[in-house]
RNA sequence: GGCCCCAUCGUCUAACGGUUAGGACGCCGGCUUUUCAAGCCGUUAAUCCGGGUUCGAUUCCCGGUGGGGUCACCA
């Protein structure tokens, strides 16, 4: 036997900023086709000239290759169009559909032509693989139009004619879809197509429960990237909209998903979209990056704006502490690591704030940690070595007294990673140099 | 409003008709090498309501309620 190859597809329309959901649909569908050996294509919808617009066009090809989800063919509706007319015309000589004059629908004043199906009324049932059998009722559409004019095809004519052609198996698309299925379905018949398998995913919700939207609640992939999500969080994430695979397991690559998705585990009701749970997730897959990776992803996603030359150094620091890239970029523009190469200057008071010992005491102890930490060898001043040498001192004196006037000499600042990190990030001449200067001030 | 879809902690969700209804995020609390994070541990918290079916319903059926989607010469 030769089963028939699977065919998906995402289609989305080129009037804005790509939406989550898309992405979300667009993954789906790419996983479906991957476990089954099939095509995944995209298709842009730019058949609405007027709300359609050319920069659109390139940011969604974008897109999909940022996301990872990179499609095995892609075109736009727009070059099908003479095979639209064909069918168009095709159906109007069959009496399956015709010309109606009518007055314009915006501009009463003027008459068009449009085409209109010849609806035989009857009841759709389809079935989904998420909600089973779904039956609807289609003589309330009546006839209903598919063409503003016989060489100008309306958005269920141009899909199905489309899916038609490229053979679609899976229409696999949201919620926001199942009433549209029946119309597209009687286009379908008309045309002589052979009906595709449906299955209608849940929709995201914003927190109010109404669907997610990219106006209202920003909810395009522009955003989050912008954000500093990386694809790898998010679309681990948007697959858990819904989705879960059954086990305790959460963090998944594209290619675990791609092993692991089934379309039966997919949940029929809609899911709150939850930003928060988005950053962990986002967390996870930054942490699992290797330093190179983050370093390079923290400067494409910088552009224009600068990073520092120490960059290198506080990376590990900088992703254990960061959601997203845009919270790593604002810690260094926030200067929490201007440390590193500025001279520090601080307070008495700062010096001792959290001490709680006396500044002679405080003095006292940073002369100590100075010699204990001279004695230390030159290479591998690491936080490791510094501990060491530094820790039994401090636990025999008291940690805070010790360890805050340590901390505040290196960093100057009141909130900083602990102090043997900050020995190895500033190397043991800086270290020294900094803790004599401190105990100078006191 | 018509038609359609849906209903477990605040949120995402797990649970062959039999579980102390499980996990994750968040919240709260604690621990750790002072601070801020991170990490670890723990606590809180749910089966929409009413009828059936059954020895037994989160689970199956019906009704209600609630929420959502859709009703274009947009996609």
């Amino acid at each position: 036997m030769n089963p028939k190859k699977i065919i998906t597809r995402i289609a989305p329309s080129p009037t804005g900023q790509m939406h989550i959901g898309t992405v979300r649909t667009a993954l789906f569908n790419y996983i479906f086709a991957k476990q089954h050996g099939g095509t995944y294509f995209v298709r842009i919808e730019d058949t609405d000239r007027e709300r359609n617009k050319e920069e659109w066009v390139d940011a969604i090809w974008q897109d999909f290759e940022w996301c990872g989800l990179i499609p095995d063919q892609k075109y736009r509706q727009s070059e099908h169009i003479e095979r639209h007319k064909e069918l168009l015309k095709s159906l109007v000589a069959s009496g399956k559909a015709y010309i109606s004059k009518e007055s314009k629908k915006d501009d009463p004043s003027k008459e068009v032509e449009v085409v209109r199906l010849k609806n035989p009324g009857t009841s759709i049932t389809f079935d989904d693989l998420i909600r089973g059998s779904v039956t609807i009722d289609t003589t309330d559409l009546g006839d209903f139009v598919i063409a503003r004019a016989i060489d100008d095809p309306l958005y269920h004519f141009a899909v199905v004619v489309d899916d038609g052609d490229a053979g679609v198996t899976h229409v696999l698309r949201a919620e926001e879809h199942i009433s549209n299925t029946p119309r597209q379905i009687l286009i379908l018949e008309a045309l002589g197509f052979e009906r595709p398998t449906y299955a209608h995913f849940p929709l995201i919700l914003a927190p109010d429960r109404t669907k997610l939207s990219k106006r209202k609640h920003g909810a395009s992939i522009e955003n989050y990237r912008a954000q500093g999500f990386i694809p790898e969080g998010m679309i681990n994430y948007l697959a858990f909209l819904g989705w879960n695979p059954g086990t305790e397991e959460e963090l998944f690559t594209l290619d675990e998903l791609i092993e692991q998705f089934s379309i039966d585990k997919l949940q029929k009701s809609g899911a709150i979209f939850d930003e928060t749970k988005m950053r962990w997730f986002n967390h996870e897959h930054l942490k699992k990056l290797s330093d190179d990776e983050f370093t390079q992803r923290l400067t494409a996603f910088a552009g224009k704006r600068p990073t520092p030359q120490y960059l290198g150094k506080i990376i590990s620091l900088l992703r254990e502490r960061s959601q997203t890239l845009g919270e790593a970029l604002q810690a260094i523009t926030d200067g929490e690591f201007a440390f590193m190469e500025d001279e520090v200057t601080y307070a008495p008071e700062l010096l001792l704030q959290g001490a709680k010992v006396d500044a002679s005491v405080a003095k006292q102890h940073l002369q100590k940690v100075l010699e204990i930490l001279e004695a230390l060898p030159h290479e591998n001043f690491t936080a490791e070595r510094a501990k060491e040498a530094v820790f039994p001192y401090a636990t025999e004196q008291g940690r805070s007294g010790v360890l805050w006037p340590m901390r505040v000499a290196l960093s100057g600042k009141e909130k900083s990673p602990d102090p043997f990190a900050l020995c190895a990030l500033l190397g043991k001449e800086k270290t020294l140099e900094r803790i004599a200067q401190a105990s100078h001030v006191l």
